[in-house]
DNA sequence: GAGAGATATCTCGATGTCAAGACAGTACAC
DNA sequence: GTGTACTGTCTTGACATCGAGATATCTCTC
């Protein structure tokens, strides 16, 4: 019950509490944790990528062709979906990748209207490469808490995300 | 142990570990679902903002500046480092908002180099009525865990902002 | 097999953000 | 007090994103 300020947003929820006491503030304890450990995670994330030449946005792209399997293919509309963007910043991110050598663009021959996008060698190497990296510095970020810890914590984001995945 | 792909991030992990056998993915099973939770959050959010007239950024400097409380007065630092934004954001946003009316920037009289930045009237009420409407919202989206296990959730997310926050 | 609606991708303009640096003012040691 | 380092804010230019709309193709019904 004691508002001991043990982190940022425990400060955060203390003073909402002081300013508008009438309100159910508990939420914030959660959400504004998830909101605020993703800011800093994306900031990890871009540190570890730049010892690859690699923006977030070029990996995700790239990690989601490198998890379909050989031959590493997808379309422009699974890549969308698979990243969470609109079709606009899909073009202009395959615009981009093709033309730094790592992607490839070929007419889909089942679908005049489609388009495949498939990982070059280089891309390939390169995404293995910064995806190890990444877990390395994931693993560390982790250290604070156990196994059975992190299960837990896993088993209760997925309960919060499932009516997401299901829309 | 079993792959039962709840989720889109337990697929996720399925498509890795039988692409990356030789890697430790479980790292995944938690930060992956914490940015895809904040994305989702911030589309949630944005369209809560929306019928009040507010761009999740402009809530995002008024509720900084409502936490202060009376006379609901910080200086652009103070914002910037509340938001996690840079300086040049944080001018940027501080215009707009004088702009539409819900700010006011005077010079800081004790310190030449300072401005100060307050709520209007307008801003006040305006980043009220969209924070009630916000923690509403929150409050059903996390409808699908019990009290007990929201505190869980809340305590094991602060182990890992904790480094972040020392920093 | 024609037409209506759905789907896949791309184009374009507007916008918010960042990074780096400029500039004014402050603080502190000497 | 003077000089040096620091701090607070703003400016600028590059850039990734979004949203809306355009075009081409496919699918399904009649």
């Amino acid at each position: 019950m004691t508002e001991d300020a043990r982190d940022e947003v425990d400060r955060l929820v203390a003073a909402w509490r002081a300013e508008r006491p009438d309100l159910d503030v508990e939420p914030l304890q959660v959400l504004s944790r998830v909101s605020r450990l993703a800011k800093h995670l994306d900031r990890a994330r871009r540190a570890a990528f730049a010892e690859h030449d690699l923006e977030p946005w070029e990996f995700d792209v790239l990690t989601a062709l490198r998890r379909a399997g050989k031959p590493y293919e997808l379309s422009p509309g699974a890549l969308l979906r698979a990243t969470l963007v609109t079709s606009g910043t899909m073009t202009n991110r395959i615009d981009r990748l093709a033309q730094a050598g790592l992607v490839r663009r070929r007419p889909d021959p089942e679908d005049r209207r489609g388009v495949l996008v498939s990982l070059t060698d280089t891309g390939l190497a390169r995404v293995d490469a910064a995806f190890a990296d990444l877990l390395r510095r994931e693993h560390d970020l982790l250290s604070g808490l156990g196994a059975d810890d992190q299960r837990l914590l896993a088993s209760l984001l997925r309960t919060l995300l499932a009516p997401f995945d299901a829309s």
